[in-house]
RNA sequence: GCACUCGUAGCUCAGCUGGAUAGAGCGCUGCCCUCCGAAGGCAGAGGUCGCGCGUUCGAAUCGCGCCGAGUGCACCA
């Protein structure tokens, strides 16, 4: 059940009408005619903008429309009333038995309560974390790990086809600078001084690696010339990191569907169909870049490249996807790498980058529009730093003092529920503080204590009611007599309930999955108000001792609030507490 | 020099893909514990939505121009 999209299609029912009686014209676009809740409760239950939109195309004056379609809408039976205000609105009170039927179809529904058909099973393809197979994650990439799966788990409960992908940069330069740091580890572990010389990858990390190698090398390895063993070194070295990044990931509960490797892509003539793609397109060409304007490199040079046209599509200026000699740059294996998710049958793509990326997103964008002739969309997300704090003091991280803070780090101080919460509780372009003592601390000002305490208060209450003998399973809740829920304080928290599987929609159009992080806010907020009016006016309290079926209705109420913050919760990848300790 | 992201209460931030008198938490002020969990509760003060034009019935939201912060700007990924 979702309340405001049937309210929605009541009020374009009315309009139908309209139109059909004549009082309308014919062919009106209703697309931005919407049914929300008004920003002041006075102002009703719900609001619609009809009367409004519609004046203008159809040539007469809001007020008319908004009185005839408000005697049209009062005929509904769940309006109890509907008044015309301000430039045009109509707001409309509903009967209060709207909030029962809300209350019980999120207890019948359960996890699906708010689960949407918007995706309509659409393949999408979200792509994050996608760091370099070089060391462990670090708190950087943990936010993106995060959100792209927060987000993923959004678009599969808003009704898309979801697929977790992970690209692995195996392909470039630095899998080779790895591959010699864990050469000069597996020198190490055969007794030799390591040379971890100014470039290579320093970490502590490596030294298992050299010792793994030494367990299947032996001492064969020693002496021989980089030709040698380079590439036998690199792909056990960048699997034994994939397996370290797959661990890490693990711990966050993070488990991608796909890993995609960016090494398949080459000798395969994936790199080049991708390129004959854009070239059968008239879209690449050779010739010689503008130097960039202002400040000129030192180095600068003028040369002929290939380049990909990315300005017919909306780039600043067009971009080489060969070196000059001949080699592909970065880009083009990137370019090829989305055109298998076309080709995969992915129609909606979403790329997770860190901040310091957004100069790559034009012409990411193009690529894919020109690839898929504007029939693929793809949305970038940047996700901004995290900056660590430790009581309140900013926590520097350095290589060298040894204060390099890995994901692992954080999650073994914060617990994974703690931390995912938290990189959830800003918008993903929007710097964000994570301070180990304030989200670690169990008060109010934790919003993550917060939500998860409202949960465990409901948990609580049932675990109560059954010690009295009251019946509270679902089946029972959900045929209590719920008519006497009628204090404000129980509407507001009910009218938060029917908003859910709106918010939802909201939150996957947005891609923005930090919009569930705040509704849970709110929810629980307006749990805890109706839990503490209850101190003043026992009438309120969920338990009323001696009366079962008036104790069934209140519980009804909270375990329905209940199962949305669980549901919700779900999605940011967060499990419910039943209880506070 | 250009592009991208951001600019909302003293602080940290939301704000529904254009709606009514712009919200929350912290901090501040004032009240409140014989009460299902006071690791609190209730109420209040506090804002030219960076600035200026424009589009519109209507702008924090869209467009343009400034100001300010961060990020990135040729064969490195």
């Amino acid at each position: 059940m979702n309340l405001f999209a049937d309210m929605r299609a009541v009020v374009l029912t009315a309009l139908d009408q309209m139109v059909a009686e004549g009082v309308l014209p014919s062919g009106l676009d209703y697309a931005n005619v919407t049914v929300e809740p008004p920003r002041d409760a006075a102002h009703g239950d719900m609001a619609t903008n009809a009367a409004m939109v519609l004046a203008k195309p159809a040539g007469s004056k809001p007020r008319d429309i908004a009185d005839a379609l408000a005697a049209r809408l009062t005929a509904d039976p769940r309006v109890a009333a509907a008044e015309v205000a301000g430039p045009g609105f109509l707001n409309l009170r509903l009967n209060v038995s709207v909030w029962a039927d809300v209350t019980r179809a999120a207890l019948s529904e359960g996890a699906d309560y708010g689960r949407s058909t918007l995706g309509a099973k659409e393949r999408v393809n979200v792509e994050f974390v996608s760091a370099n197979p070089t060391g462990p994650m670090h708190v950087g990439h943990t936010r993106g790990a995060v959100f792209g799966d927060a987000l993923a788990a959004l678009l599969d409960f808003a009704g898309y086809d979801v697929t977790r992908e992970y690209y692995i940069n195996d392909g470039g330069a630095q899998v080779n600078v790895l591959a010699r740091s864990a050469f000069e580890r597996y020198r190490e572990a055969n007794g030799l001084d390591p040379d971890i010389r100014e470039g290579l990858y320093p970490g502590d990390y490596l030294i298992p690696v050299g010792e793994a190698l030494k367990a299947k090398y032996g001492d064969s390895l020693i002496g021989k010339p980089e030709s040698v063993w380079l590439d036998e070194v690199k792909d056990f070295a960048v699997a034994e990191m994939l397996k370290m990044i797959r661990g890490d990931l693990a711990a966050l509960n993070v488990h991608m569907d796909v890993f995609y490797s960016e090494k398949s892509l080459y000798g395969t003539g994936q790199i080049e169909a991708a390129i004959k793609r854009l070239s059968d397109l008239g879209l690449i060409y050779r010739g010689v870049l503008e130097p960039p304007k202002g400040k000129l490199p030192e180095d600068w040079e003028e040369r002929e490249q290939l380049l990909f046209r990315s300005t017919a599509y909306g780039d600043d200026v067009d971009r080489p996807i060969q070196k000059s000699d001949g080699s592909w740059t970065y880009f083009a294996p990137d370019i090829a790498y989305h055109w298998t998710k076309i080709e995969r049958g992915f129609h909606k793509l979403i790329d997770v980058f860190g901040a310091d990326h957004g100069g790559y997103v034009k012409r990411m964008k193009a690529a894919v529009a020109a690839l898929s002739q504007n029939s693929v969309d793809l949305d970038i997300k940047l996700i901004q730093l995290v900056r660590l704090f430790k009581n309140g003091e900013p926590f520097k991280m350095s290589k060298r003092a040894g204060t390099f803070v890995t994901l692992r780090d954080v999650v073994e101080q914060a617990g994974a529920d703690v931390t995912r919460f938290h990189l959830l509780t800003r918008k993903n372009d929007a710097a964000l503080d994570f301070d180990f003592d304030k989200v670690l601390e169990q008060s109010k000002d934790n919003p993550v204590f917060y939500v998860q305490y409202a949960h465990a208060r409901v948990a609580s209450v049932l675990r109560k009611a059954r010690d009295l003998g009251f019946d509270v399973s679902d089946a029972a809740l959900i045929g209590a007599d719920l008519s006497g829920n009628t204090h404000e304080a129980e509407l507001t928290l009910a009218r938060k309930i029917a908003e859910w599987p709106r918010l939802v929609e909201i939150a996957a159009r947005a891609n923005e999955p930090h919009r569930i992080a705040f509704f849970l806010y709110e929810i629980a907020s307006d749990l805890h108000a109706l839990w503490n009016r209850g101190n003043d006016e026992t009438q309120l309290r969920f338990v009323q001792e001696g009366d079962a079926a008036a104790s069934q209705a209140k519980i009804a109420l909270a375990r329905a609030c209940a199962v949305v913050i669980s549901t919700g919760l779900g999605i940011l990848g967060v499990t419910p507490a039943e209880e506070m300790r």
